[in-house]
DNA sequence: TTTTTAAAAATGAATGTTCATTCATTTTTA
DNA sequence: TAAAAATGAATGAACATTCATTTTTAAAAA
C-alpha cells in the first residue's frame, strides 16, 4: 500500500467517521444527559429543555431524534440495558465450567456497575419505577439468556439449585444492585476485597452444598 | 361487669374511636391514596387533584394536614418504613440464637412484602429514586438496627460472615424486594415452596460455610 | 332537649408557573 | 443553491398551591 492510497483511505475513514458521528455525537449527549438528570431528580421532574442544554442542543432538536418525551426515555433505557449485556457476556464462552463462567460474568457485572456508575444507577431506577414501558421493559429483560442458560446448565450438572431464573437473579445478581446504590448513598466503599466476598457470597447462595458425608 | 357499666364502657370506646379517627381517617385516606398511585404512575406524574379524588377529600384539604407535595411524600415514606420495621421484628427477642432469630426476622419481611404489596413497591421506589429527601431516607434506615445487631452477634459468635452491613443486606434482604417486584409485573409465582428455597438462599449466602474436615 | 354561635375544618375555583411540543425561521450541508 | 438539520420563541395544557367562602363541630345558652 501506497502513501497515497493510505492518505485516501485514512481521510475516507476519517470522513466517514464524522458522517457516522454527525447525528451519533448529538444522539450520545442526549443519552448521557438524559441518564445524568434523570438519576439526579427523577424522570418527570426533568424537563426536556434542562435535558436540551446539558446536551448541548436545542429543545426543539430533540424532536428530530424521537417522538417525545417517554420514546426518548424507552431508548435510552434499551441502549444502556443493550451496552450492559454487551458488557458483561463479552469473555464468556458456554464451554467453560459452569463456576468459572459465572465468575467471569459476576465480575463483569461488578466492574461495568462501578465503572458506569450513572449507567447502573438508571437501570435501577427504570427496573423500580413505572417510568419505562411495559413492551420496552420486557425486551430489556431478554439479554439476559446466557445467563439463564449457564444456569440451566450448571443445575443440569448439579451444581447449581433448582430455582428458577428469578430467584437465581434475586441472590447471584441483584445484590450489586444494592451495593452500588449503597456506594453512590452512602459511605460505603466496595473495595476489591470486599467485591471478592460478594462474589462469594452470590455463588454461596446458588450453588449446591455439599453435605459432609 | 353489668350491662349499664359495659354500654358506658363501649359508648365511650365508639367515642374514642370515632374521636381519634376524624383527621385519621383522613390521613389514612390520603397515605393510601399516595401509595397507590405512586406506584402505578410514579411521584412526579401524580397530580395532587388525583391523590385528594382517590382519597375523597378537596385537594386544598391535603395542604391542611402537609406542607406541600414533598412534605406529604416524606412523611408517608416514613410512615410505610415504619409500619414495615414495627412489623419484621414483633416476634423477635434477642436471646434466641442466631439462626432461629435471622429465620424469623426474615420470614415476617417475606410475609410483610407479600401481604401489603402495594407498600412493598412503594419502598422499592422509594428506595432507588431520588423524590425522598436525604434526610428522611437516613431516618429511615435507622430502623434496621435490630437486624444489624443479631448479625453482629452471629459475627461474634463465629455463625456470620464478617462482612459490613451493607453486603449482609444485600443479599440476606434485599434480593426479597426483586422477588416481590417479580411476583407483581411478570407471571412468577411465590409458593410456600419457593419462600423456603428464598430463605435458604439468603442464609447460605451469610452463613460461614463448615468446611469438610 | 333544642337552639345558638364561634371556632375549626374543609372546600374548590382561581392564580401563576412550569413544561412538552410545535413550527416559522435560520443555519448547515453537500 | 436546494435540501436537510437545527433552532428557540410561542402555544396551550397541566399542575401545585392559595384563599375567600362554606360546612361541620361541639360547647354554651335557652
Amino acid at each position: 500500500m501506497n502513501v497515497h492510497s493510505f492518505l485516501l483511505s485514512l481521510s475516507y475513514q476519517i470522513k466517514h467517521m464524522v458522517a457516522l458521528s454527525k447525528s451519533d455525537i448529538k444522539r450520545n449527549a442526549l443519552i448521557n444527559a438524559t441518564i445524568k438528570l434523570v438519576i439526579s431528580n427523577g424522570f418527570h421532574a426533568t424537563p426536556m429543555s434542562k435535558i436540551a442544554k446539558e446536551a448541548c442542543i436545542s429543545p426543539g432538536t430533540i424532536y428530530l431524534y424521537y417522538k417525545n418525551k417517554q420514546d426518548l426515555i424507552n431508548n435510552v433505557y434499551l441502549h444502556v440495558k443493550q451496552k450492559f449485556t454487551q458488557a458483561i457476556f463479552q469473555n464468556y464462552t458456554n464451554n467453560t465450567p459452569v463456576e468459572e463462567s459465572f465468575k467471569i460474568i459476576w465480575y463483569q457485572i461488578a466492574d461495568y456497575r462501578l465503572k458506569e456508575v450513572a449507567e447502573a444507577l438508571f437501570l435501577s431506577h427504570c427496573d423500580n419505577t413505572p417510568i419505562i414501558d411495559d413492551e420496552s421493559r420486557k425486551e430489556g429483560i431478554k439479554h439476559l439468556q446466557p445467563l439463564l442458560d449457564l444456569w440451566e446448565r450448571g443445575q443440569i450438572d448439579g451444581i447449581i439449585k433448582k430455582a428458577c431464573p428469578y430467584v437465581l437473579y434475586a441472590y447471584a445478581v441483584y445484590p450489586l444492585a444494592f451495593l452500588i446504590n449503597a456506594k453512590q448513598r452512602d459511605d460505603y466503599e466496595l473495595t476489591d476485597e470486599s467485591k471478592e466476598q460478594a462474589f462469594k457470597m452470590a455463588w454461596d447462595s446458588i450453588k449446591i452444598t455439599e453435605h459432609k458425608s
